[in-house]
DNA sequence: TAGGCCATCTGGTCCT
DNA sequence: AGGACCAGATGGCCTA
């Protein structure tokens, strides 16, 4: 079907991406008191997320001479204390590499769900919660011309 | 300059 | 025990 592309877009399908609240529910903000914020988080943004592991795992090495450990909070505050799990600084960045990796899946998958939403090509590009929901549209959409065929 | 978006870190929870 | 997933926090970049 020819329908994929550039056809339709925002516009045409009435769809008005602002009627959707974007503000998102903020919770108290949680207390970091024992670990530094990402100081180094915002380090070349052109690079491929997670191709950082060789200085990452410069900073571990350095990090993880006398092997000192990351302790989650677990039940701070409260009464009843449960299990904590500690995990090793060099854990602690495997587990960030894991999560970068994944982070990098996810969006891949997003890159290739705004392919598939049809969009004007002179409109930037669509953020990701903008992208689910011209998709969820774009389904609707579909489905109504399905039906009266 | 404020707000939106995003990348990253981090800790908690669930699952194998 | 450890990996996957998730959500909160944080800071940088970009645009109106």
């Amino acid at each position: 079907m020819e329908m994929q592309g550039r056809f339709i877009d925002s516009t045409v399908m009435n769809i008005n991406l602002m009627e959707y609240p974007h503000k998102y529910a903020l919770a108290p903000k949680q207390q970091v008191d024992d670990a530094p914020s990402c100081p180094i988080s915002q380090r070349q943004l052109n690079e491929p997320s997670w191709s950082r592991e060789a200085e990452d795992g410069v900073r571990t090495a350095q990090v993880a001479m006398g092997s000192p450990r990351y302790y989650s909070r677990g039940a701070r505050g409260n009464t009843k204390a449960k299990r904590r799990r500690i995990i090793t600084v060099v854990q602690r960045q495997a587990a960030n590499v894991r999560e970068r990796k994944r982070m990098f899946s996810l969006n891949e998958a997003f890159d290739e769900l705004r392919r598939k939403v049809p969009t004007f090509a002179y409109e930037k590009r669509l953020s990701r919660i903008e992208t689910l929901r011209l998709a969820i549209v774009y389904i609707s959409f579909m489905m109504g011309l399905l039906e009266n065929t």
